[in-house]
DNA sequence: ATAACATACGGAGCGGTGCTCCGCTTGTCA
DNA sequence: TGACAAGCGGAGCACCGCTCCGTATGTTAT
């Protein structure tokens, strides 16, 4: 890669983190262009669809998330590691508003460039949910796609302004579903 | 009104109720008046907004729904009694793709075309579930909004193509966070 | 039947969107 | 210092929601 092409790629990277975290998932990629003070083309040239520049955003945070699930493994509680991963990653997920919906559409889709990242983060997620499930901690009708939709179906009402007060409440509600009692 | 007023307004909204079908709560209002045969000012002054054009849609379902409230109200079970409201009105939630998010912005703002209908709704469904709880059926930290919410949220899940099929899984596991086991 | 008027109509126009395509510039390396 | 691939910018296309206003038409009173 060249050098102007590499810093034009970079800074628009760090415009358009600012704009997804202001207006959502859905930001206007002109403006986002527009503000890094460069043309239109060179945006779509670096990231050819919203997926791409969404996955570029969120690849470093997902790794986070499959790390931090290995961490927990090795917690003595498997149900307590199974929700504090829960809360991180809803954490994430809601970070960025309305990028639920994407990532839902990315994890059946392996052209999506989201793919693989997603895959790798319900895989994770998976792991903590099954030793959970082998304690007695966690309910045994639910597997990972579950635990997955929860996810996204927890970030979505956080991005719902009418309920984002009621955000703690709503996990706990969900967490009952989930772990025995 | 007009005679032919009361035409187009009814040719529009029978042609508005096959594309929202179709295409979802976000279809192109131009593309509606164009399949009407109508001009797109004459859409907008029927429906001023596309809430207002979605709380038409969407009145008479919910009024339905209301009554249906009132009618499971006599029935024994309180829990199956709460549990097939939910259904029904899961049901009509995602008969239109991406209604939910509009309808969850519209229960908080008195101003919006929604917001009776929804209102109405909601507190049909409290009865029920106020029902359930003094019965044991159902759980007690929970309330109203939580359920409409967690409505929203299995709208949601519906909503996306990937998750479609569990359906009837996430409805089970979210009804075992409203239900006592 | 006709005249008058409120009502309703249609669509041009504005500013925005995603996305493509191509003539021009510029970094890089022999 | 040239040559050339690589990168750039933005005009242009088709769409979107929404407003505004000159024109046509249903209705009612004469």
């Amino acid at each position: 890669m060249r050098a102007d092409a590499k810093k034009n790629y970079d800074h628009l990277l760090s415009v358009a983190r600012a704009a997804v975290l202001k207006e959502g998932a859905g930001a206007s990629l002109r403006d986002i262009a527009r503000r890094t003070g460069v043309g239109l083309g060179t945006l779509y040239r670096h990231f050819p669809t919203r997926e791409a520049l969404l996955d570029a955003l969120l690849r470093a945070r997902f790794d986070q998330l499959t790390v931090r699930a290995g961490e927990l493994e090795s917690s003595d509680s498997t149900g307590e590691a199974l929700l504090e991963w829960l809360r991180e990653t809803v954490a994430v997920a809601q970070e960025y508003r309305g990028v639920t919906a994407p990532m839902m559409a990315a994890i059946e889709d392996p052209n999506s460039a989201l793919h693989a990242s997603c895959v790798a983060m319900r895989t994770a997620g998976t792991r903590l949910l099954a030793r959970a499930q082998a304690d007695g901690a966690a309910r045994n009708n639910i597997d990972g796609v579950d635990l997955f939709a929860l996810i996204g179906a927890l970030a979505w009402m956080r991005d719902q302004p009418s309920l984002t007060s009621r955000a703690d409440r709503l996990f706990g509600i969900l967490a009952s579903a989930i772990l025995r009692d």
